[in-house]
DNA sequence: CCAAAAGTTCTTGCATACAAGAATGCAAAT
DNA sequence: ATTTGCATTCTTGTATGCAAGAACTTTTGG
């Protein structure tokens, strides 16, 4: 019997943990970087306007720039970073439009999601949702943000795999990013207790088996970001397209 | 006043015509490659099983193996190539799976555009819908397959537009590829009448701003290919998954 | 004759080197 | 003083060279 090795990044990278040496678990240096960058953009831990160019990255990641490359390549497909000639890599501010289409194509696709979730959820999966939800209980209580976020990845992940779609989420995390962004400065300003409320009613409704319902809550619970973008944009206008000044030597 | 070039690779090079040596356009060779390759891949030129190692190819396009191995890249991450340690890129074969999950996600997208559109289409974006049921009448008439994949793309794009979420599009192409490859095959069993009656059917809805009709109108359409696909596998085996044999020097 | 192990070779992944292009700064002319 | 042209320089885009790993082949031992 012949066997290959396939050699398929994403499902790769996708086993193992993050913030682990690629050099240890043989992650290609490429996919580290490009998931490193992409999530501290995504949490704003690289603010918008940050300049980056390629070498002083590939410094700063120990590795040469080819790997560098191709990750910033993918992030600037995907309107993450913005590439300028001669002033090289930035962190791309939020757009209001991106943020819009993100929460138009989310919609879209999760609410096709729960509804399957709702209609062919097993038990098994269901009490794993449960299990989600308690993790949000947990992390709400200990007002750890970090953490809700993860568990909301992890529960809007598990949604499609109780549709059986397990492979849309990769598409649903492609247009999340933009939201993401959003969504943190948001979190500032409301905590996180609207979300785990929003949360708790989809799951009551799949556990129902109420597929209307289900679909209704993770409606509502998409468009909370639309009805607090006015009032994010008012208060961080800096993060927002042009809001920042373009960084120039006096003269 | 201070203005940069942004070197946006989609949107630069989704101004310029295909098939045009990029050294006189200056498209950048890596995504050129990548447009060709994928070009072929989803018309089927390059069938299922197809190797081609970055070397060979490089050679065959005429540039280095960095473009190249950017471009393999992106084709892996898609699905549309598998590549294996010490054999090289091979075009995947078609997935069931693949096909499925490109259906899913275009039928949840597309529902939600064509609903937008049949609300929100202005009478010039009407117009424009018309040229194009009259191009895909023509090429039916002509029997010119290849000109009428390009009006289809042509008009799905132009729903997004009317809808006022042009950039979704570009999520749909995506996920549009696996379908592709399927409906090619297809298209060879039942001719493109069928396709040219459901977008009149489409059409037709949208211009009588009957929203849910148009959303059922394309619900079917999209439908048609999974109707089509036990078919198809039992008519090409060779193209599937694991149907085909694995080249292996006699010995 | 079969099985296992080691050597061979081919392919990808990364590093480095080179080339081209665009914004910047300065200078000069109007 | 403002504008225009040119030289500079910094950045990305591409080419080439090197190393590691896995399948294939051969050899060796039973």
């Amino acid at each position: 019997m012949l066997r290959w090795t396939l050699l398929d990044l994403r499902d790769r990278a996708e086993l193992r943990d993050r913030f682990v040496p690629y050099a240890i678990q043989r992650l290609p240096a490429a996919e580290f970087v490009y998931r490193q960058l992409r999530q501290r953009i995504a949490s704003l831990e690289l603010e918008p306007g940050t300049p980056a160019g390629e070498q002083t990255l590939a410094e700063q990641f120990g590795v040469s720039r080819t790997p560098v490359r191709e990750a910033c390549a993918r992030l600037a497909r995907e309107g993450l970073v913005d590439i300028y000639a001669r002033r090289g890599v930035i962190v791309a501010p939020l757009r209001e439009r991106a943020v819009s289409n993100a929460r138009f194509v989310r919609e879209a696709l999760e609410l096709a999601i729960v509804r399957g979730a709702a209609e062919r959820a097993d038990e098994s999966g269901l009490f794993a949702l449960d299990q989600i939800i308690d993790e949000q209980r947990w992390s709400l209580k200990r007002n750890d943000p970090e953490r809700f976020f993860e568990a909301d990845e992890k529960m809007h992940r598990h949604l499609c795999i109780l549709a059986g779609r397990e492979e849309v989420w990769f598409v649903i995390v492609d247009a999340k990013v933009h939201m993401d962004r959003a969504r943190r400065l948001s979190l500032r300003e409301q905590g996180i207790k609207k979300l785990l409320a929003d949360h708790e009613a989809i799951v009551d409704a799949i556990k129902s088996r109420d597929a209307d319902r289900a679909v209704d809550a993770m409606r509502q619970h998409l468009l909370d970001i639309d009805l607090q973008m006015d009032q994010i944009k008012a208060r961080y206008p800096a993060y927002f397209e042009a809001g920042f000044a373009v960084s120039r030597k006096a003269g």
